[in-house]
DNA sequence: CGGGCTATTGATTCCAGTCAATACTCGTGG
DNA sequence: CCACGAGTATTGACTGGAATCAATAGCCCG
């Protein structure tokens, strides 16, 4: 695998099993950014600078495709397609952190759960897996890492979830019960107005305070090349 | 320039002015993602989904440079140089956005605060500008949506800088009076022990819990291609 | 001048962080 | 086997930082 820092050659692609990438701050605190697994590439980040600025840590067995990049290129050469496919894969990972930063930078501690749950219920999907019951793979302090949390906010959130019938938890296992809420959540109603095992739905708490979007204000020169 | 939505076809650098890139979510609020200034590019994220997946808006008068994909595609098939430097430019504002989520995860509001200065004064020294004396573009709103904080906050945040020494502000105009203690601000004494004009450097309030890098603890499986 | 947008500042609220105690899991060795 | 300890998870009490609500002032442009 690789640490961060080290000289940058080679690129990694998921075959099976399930790995965290961290990036570590000037304070040796650990940040995870994501957690990489079947199908997904990494390694990415090391092409511009020359050197990986994060690194990845395996959190089961794994099976890794190991991909050069100097002979990636030479074979984009000769096939368009791969080319233009890693063009894709990086847009990707570009929209995905955008999506980071957007939710970071916008939604609640219970809203980012909800969203990190139903996300990792896609993924499991997608490979095949059961999207309703799964086990995770890392531990609450890399999940509230990778959120901005903190883990014991992550974990009351978990049992909040659940006193709310939206998931059952048990440790590691998490069990899906109500997906639509999970994707719907912006806020749950005060902790004195719950009932043990309500089963009512969560609703909207409707953040809102919308503003339109502002229009240009700017004359704009354009150049085609 | 492009909205939110609409087919992918082409790249665009900025030659001249300032910009700002936004998401809009699924209530209509809008979340800043990056100030595209001189150099950079930004239309990158359409690639994958064939539709950009956010929006770019004027902040001043604006002169870009139109890079149809395909001709960039076709180029690039001719001098290898222009791919490695896509690559090369894809990866930079992937370790950007890393950069931003980890920052949103772990930063408080003045740290946030003062890195963005930090980085506004760096860039306008990249592009020949003055880097101890410059004019925001963007409104305390577009910086708060940017940092993942409220519009006081920012307002209150950088009249606390004024007041202990590190910057001048008046309205959009921002002098940089001390960047070292900007580049390594943590938090700011309680605004209790602040006297007025104070000199001194902030000094740094060094969080700490430092967790050492979690070792694997899975088997791995490498294959090259 | 007046109205709308922008910015500053104050008062108050509340969400999530911090500190702390306890329990569960699992591997190791007496 | 059970005791022990380390790592992980849950839960409670309390604190504090940033959001929210609100009032005022500055700026720009018709």
């Amino acid at each position: 695998m690789h640490t961060i820092g080290q000289p940058f050659d080679t690129l990694f692609i998921v075959h099976s099993g399930f790995l965290k990438t961290v990036l570590i701050d000037e304070f040796g605190n650990e940040q995870v950014l994501s957690f990489p697994m079947k199908g997904d590439l990494f390694g990415v980040d090391g092409i511009h600078t020359k050197r990986y600025s994060s690194e990845a840590v395996a959190l089961s067995n794994c099976d890794l495709i190991l991909l050069p990049f100097k002979k990636f290129i030479q074979l984009g050469r000769t096939h368009a397609e791969l080319e233009h496919a890693m063009y894709s894969v990086m847009s990707r990972e570009l929209v995905r952190e955008q999506g980071m930063v957007s939710m970071l930078g916008a939604l609640s501690a219970e809203a980012r759960v909800a969203r990190f749950l139903v996300s990792l219920s896609e993924r499991f999907a997608d490979m095949g897996y059961s999207s309703k019951l799964f086990n995770l793979r890392m531990t609450r302090h890399e999940i509230g890492s990778y959120l901005g949390l903190t883990l014991e906010t992550v974990s009351r959130t978990l049992s909040a979830f659940n006193e709310f019938g939206l998931i059952t938890v048990d440790q590691r296992s998490i069990g899906i019960k109500d997906l639509d809420s999970l994707r719907t959540l912006r806020r749950l109603p005060p902790s004195s107005a719950r009932s043990k095992q309500a089963s009512k739905k969560a609703r909207e708490a409707a953040a809102l305070s919308r503003n339109g979007v502002t229009d240009n204000d700017g004359d704009l020169q354009v150049a085609a090349v």
